[in-house]
RNA sequence: GGGCCUGUAGUGUAGCGGUGAACAUGCCUGCCUGUCACGCAGGAGAUCGCGGGUUCGAAUCCCGUCAGGCCCGCCA
């Protein structure tokens, strides 16, 4: 390929070209000024070639070299040379060959750079954020973004092969009742009324069920107004599937194969298939998440039976409030962690809502340890050593509240020792279904049932009938896939009648009127033979994190948003004008007082 | 809404109650024909995020505030 005269790119140049004559364009990397020989090497998209200047070449283009400063933009001719023996360069591709340079345009200047670009990242986030342009120059980030393309192909190609079709759906929608909170777009046209930007485009993809495409899917930007965290922006990109007539296993299976084929592409690694499966309940109990991350062990320990006679009265008071004692062996840290560092601990785990943590030691007579051996009779003791297998030097943890709150609590303990111990593999790709959700849960807030999930997810087929009478019984078949960790993505069946969407909306406390006017569009769609149907959405952004080993989202994504929501290169949000506001209808509040 | 961490030349860091705020790199000038993070010599560059307080004296201690980051809440 060539374009305005470029005959090759910098990075292709290679022995084969020897004699040739090249013209090149790209960037002046780093500059090497020797006075009567000056050597720049040249970058572009593809790599950098090592460009000569010196005056048995030409005079002229070695003058003009001498004021080529970091990033000037360059149109070079020359020939390809070999070079010496001894002024080979391993570390870089082109290394045996350079350009001997006869003519040298600069197409523009460039100013000092605020940080250097060809380092490893050790720039604060903001001035990298701050001038995004010239961070996405860095050969780092070019080789994410070149990825993130290819996975994107990648998952077109997979789909197109399995007969699903594109399309897209509106950013203009309308807020809906559930879940997050909206973007709202203020209308010029209708007063006071808002548009949405969509949190996803679940309803317009069940409609396309009920307008006979089966098998749809969109690489859809998402919305949601909520607090930032490194794993959460508030525009993301969803790989967005629905079929029709396709069961929850086939699903599965297909899901299945496209990741393969995206781990395929980034680390040309075969991954096993199936996936394996956990239930919601499994994940909770055993590893207090519901996206545990399977790449290593440590899991919680269920006491409570253990324990349901003892005296002591953080244990007794939770099993009498209907709560849990669950326990974490943190392998070998009674041995290596002070009393000052088990305090630490306690304090980590009020972060999760934990009132105290209690804690024992294992000795070398494996025996046990700590302040709360003495409520512990000789039968307790003996049995909590069991059931954790506890060893030798080992550090035994302890929770005891409501379920909630001990899963969150020993879920993160063993999350932290989990990276602090070096347990997790970083090359290793563990990937896990969650399936049988709760259909919905009760908030104690608003005092009724809110959808786990959303509000159109189907319950099994045996818990069909409960749906408006014992809601909280109620399995839904939906699902997560889950990837070291993270969440990369859920889906479920979805109701396809009527009248179960109604009893649905019903115990989830709507009224007749309101289901109606929020939702009465999707009732009326599933009224005309809407097909059964189910779908799955796949966080794209986090898949890219995670395949590029990135720890933070901003780094898959060109312009990211900070922790507060703003873009530091646009600086957007901004202040619109007063015409702006009054044609929108609109008028500002006065801002909260600033003292 | 809450908690914690970080703000010092363009960039990355040191200094943590007392000398002219130090080092590296980048930038500028000069020298150098085989460098590759070239080298050598010289030079410029800092309202120590901002505001207030404590103190004889504050980059350093305290309070507030702003910005960035991580987390809790929130995220159907």
């Amino acid at each position: 390929m060539t374009d305005l005269g470029r005959s090759h790119f910098c990075g292709e140049i290679t022995e084969n070209m020897i004699g040739e004559n090249v013209r090149l364009k790209g960037w002046a990397r780093t500059r090497r000024d020797l006075g009567q020989v000056i050597f720049i090497d040249l970058g572009d998209q593809s790599g950098i070639v090592q460009t000569v200047f010196n005056p048995d070449i030409s005079e002229k283009a070695l003058n003009i070299a001498d004021n080529i400063r970091g990033e000037y933009v360059l149109d070079v001719t020359g020939k390809v040379v070999r070079r010496d023996e001894e002024t080979v360069n391993e570390k870089i591709a082109t290394g045996t060959v350079e350009v001997r340079v006869e003519e040298v345009t600069i197409l523009n200047k460039a100013k000092p750079l605020p940080f250097p670009m060809d380092e490893e990242i050790n720039v604060s986030e903001d001035v990298r954020l701050s001038n995004r342009f010239l961070d996405l120059r860095r050969p780092q980030m070019q080789a994410i973004f070149q990825l993130r393309h290819q996975l994107t192909q990648e998952v077109r190609t997979f789909l197109n092969e399995h007969l699903f079709m594109e399309i897209e759906t509106p950013m203009l929608t309308k807020s809906t009742p559930e879940g997050a909170r909206d973007y709202l777009v203020p209308s010029r046209v209708h007063e006071h009324e808002f548009f949405a930007l969509p949190q996803s485009p679940q309803l317009f993809k069940q409609l396309f069920m009920v307008a006979g495409f089966e098998r749809y899917y969109q690489i859809a930007r998402c919305f949601r107004d909520e607090d930032l965290r490194a794993d959460r922006q508030p525009e993301f990109t969803q790989i967005d599937i629905e079929a029709s007539f396709m069961n929850t296993e086939e699903l599965f299976a297909m899901t299945e194969k496209m990741m393969a084929r995206l781990l395929k592409v980034s680390h040309h690694l075969d991954v096993t298939t199936p996936f394996p499966r956990m239930t919601y309940h499994e994940a909770m109990h055993r590893y207090g998440s519901d996206k545990p991350d399977t790449r290593f062990g440590m899991e919680l320990v269920e006491l409570s039976d253990i324990v349901a006679g003892s005296e002591f009265q953080v244990f007794k008071k939770a099993l009498a409030n209907n709560g849990i004692v669950k326990g974490l062996n943190a392998k070998g840290q009674g041995d290596v962690m002070s009393r000052k560092e088990i305090d630490d601990l306690a304090d980590f785990a009020a972060i999760y809502g934990a009132k105290g943590l209690a804690w024992l030691k294992v000795d070398e007579e494996k025996t046990l340890k700590g302040p709360i051996t003495k409520f512990l009779s000789e039968d307790e003791q003996a049995n909590i050593l069991n059931a954790m297998a506890g060893e030798s030097g080992d550090l035994l943890l302890f929770a005891a509240d409501v379920q909630e709150v001990v899963f969150d609590v020993l879920g993160a303990l063993r999350l932290k020792f989990g990276k602090e111990l070096n347990l997790i593999d970083e090359d290793a790709f563990h990937f896990l279904w969650v399936t049988d959700f709760p259909l919905v849960e009760y908030d104690k807030d608003s005092g009724r049932y809110v959808p786990l999930h959303h509000p159109f997810t189907r319950p099994i087929e045996e818990d069909v009938d409960k749906v408006e009478t014992a809601p909280e019984d109620v399995t839904a078949n939906a699902y997560d896939l889950v990837l070291n960790g993270y969440e990369l993505g859920g889906g479920s069946r979805r109701i396809h009648e009527p009248e179960l969407q109604m009893q649905m909306f019903r115990s989830l406390g709507f009224s007749e009127e309101e289901a109606k006017e929020k939702f009465g569009f999707l009732i009326d769609a599933l009224s005309y033979g809407a097909p059964p149907h189910g779908g799955i959405a796949l966080g794209f952004d986090r898949i890219v994190m995670i395949l590029t080993g990135a720890d933070n989202l901003r780094e898959v994504i060109a312009f990211p948003k900070t922790a507060s929501a703003s873009c530091l290169l646009t600086e957007a949000p901004g202040t619109v004008s007063e015409e702006q506001w009054k044609e929108l209808h609109l008028s500002p509040r006065k801002k909260k007082a600033n003292p």
